[in-house]
Formats: C-alpha cells, sequence, structure tokens
DNA sequence: TTGACAATTGAATGTGTGTTCAACTATAAT
DNA sequence: ATTATAGTTGAACACACATTCAATTGTCAA
C-alpha cells in the first residue's frame, strides 16, 4: 500500500501500525449494527422504558404513567425498540403489554453501571 | 395517589404495578448518565475509533487513516470520546497518541456483539 | 350497531449533532 | 527565525430524530 492510498495529509504515518489496526478491525456491517445498538439505548425515554419493563411487564398507559409522558411518544418509542428485537409485546383486550426481549439488555445496563461509578470516583 | 395524578387519559391503570414500578425506578440521574454513555458509542464513527485504538493506540493521524476520513472530523469526535473519559491521549512531538480508558467499554462491545448474533439467529 | 377507549400512525416541528471548512496553535526541522 | 506539519477549534450546514398533534384502527361494553 502506497501512501498515496491515504486519504490524510500527514508524512509521518505509521504505516505499519495502521495496517495492522486495518487488518484487525470488525467488518463494516458489525459495527454499524452495533452503533444502532446502541443509538437505541442512547435516548433517555428509551433507557427508562426498558429499565421499567425490566421491573414489570406493562402495558402502554401504565409505562406512560410511570414516566409521566403521553401515550403517543411512549408507542413510538415502542415501536422503535420492538423493530430492533429489544422488547416484544402481547395483545390482551384492548390493552398490549409489552415486556424485554433480550437478556443482553440487562447485561450491558450493569456494565453500564460500572462505567458510570468508574468514572464517578476520578 | 390519586388517579389524578396520572398525566395519561386511561380508565384501565393498573395502579398497583404502576406504582410498584416508580418505587423501583433508579434515579433520574442515573438513567440519564447510562443513556448519554450509550449514545457516546451510538455512532459509527465512533464505534469504529473505539474499536481501532482497542487494537492498537494510534495517533490522530493513523486513526484519520484507518477510517478513511479527515482529520478534523476525528479530533473532533476524539474530543467527545475524551470528555466522557472513555480515551486518553498522551503527545509525544508533533503528534498525540490516543488510547482505551475504560475497559467497559470492550465488555460492553462483547455483549453488543451477542445481542446482534441473538437477532440474527431469529 | 353504536359509543368509549387503548393504542397506533403519519405529518409537522424543533432540537441536537456529525461533518466540513477555514483559521489557528504548537512543535520540529532547516 | 522561518517553514512545514500534526492537531485543535469554532461556525455553518445538513441531516436525523424525539415529541406533539390529529386522525385512525381495533376491541369491548351497552
Amino acid at each position: 500500500m502506497s501512501k498515496n492510498e491515504f486519504i490524510c495529509d500527514c508524512n509521518i504515518i505509521h504505516e505499519d501500525v495502521v495496517e495492522d489496526t486495518i487488518n484487525k478491525m470488525a467488518d463494516e456491517d458489525l459495527l454499524n449494527k452495533l452503533s444502532e445498538f446502541f443509538k437505541i439505548l442512547g435516548d433517555t425515554t428509551r433507557i427508562k422504558i426498558l429499565y421499567a419493563l425490566d421491573q414489570n411487564e406493562l402495558c402502554v398507559c401504565d409505562i406512560a404513567n410511570v414516566l409521566g409522558m403521553t401515550k403517543s411518544s411512549i408507542s413510538h418509542q415502542l415501536g422503535t425498540l420492538k423493530k430492533c428485537g429489544i422488547v416484544k409485546c402481547e395483545k390482551r383486550g384492548k390493552e398490549v403489554f409489552y415486556m424485554l426481549d433480550d437478556e443482553h439488555v440487562q447485561q450491558v445496563f450493569e456494565i453500564g453501571k460500572e462505567h458510570i461509578d468508574h468514572k464517578r470516583r476520578n
């Protein structure tokens, strides 16, 4: 690989390290999916919904009341969460009950908390 | 708690479950910090930078070349990552080398991958 | 079958943010 | 000292997206 292929206007490029890193990089698709997953978790409302559902199975109205938000906004977010397979739902009469559909969410929560504690100590 | 305190226009509210959930909810501050943490990870560029830094310690130019992006955008993102204590840096001459500053990132990566594998199987 | 209501949906709006561009800082070499 | 270059920074732009609002769907009760 010649330096001309590089997009950057640098002279001091550590070619060997760069090449090694490129070889070790995960494929684009995985990294995109990873960031999409975290993007879903990167919203206060959705985190609260997930945290609430981790405590109890709830209908849309329940969640709206727990969070103090409108049914509509909650429903929109539940749609997002459902589309990426983080929650699932079950219709019973007029109501729709939601629950977590991925044990990884809880795990990620725990590590997230550890990160926050870690940073709080510094 | 009377029904009037609820913000939602619902009659069939499961008061007991709602109240139980409210009591079990983590405090606002923690949930906000959690979502902020995940928001940082919820961007393709930042995920790639972190993944690259998980392989090797790199200078800004190296990262720009690994990702095929400009120094400026990488530098902006590194600033973001540094501000929330996920990466740290070390200046050596004209160059600034960046490295991970939180072992939780790797852990979260792993679980994120598991989530993706889990969903791929369905 | 009509009315009430839980929930969904689509469009509109406003806010947040990633990248670009240009200017600037700091360090090393000549 | 002067020049070149690695990196940073701030403003501007464009795009993404969370919430709101209004209309609609689907189910139960009378």
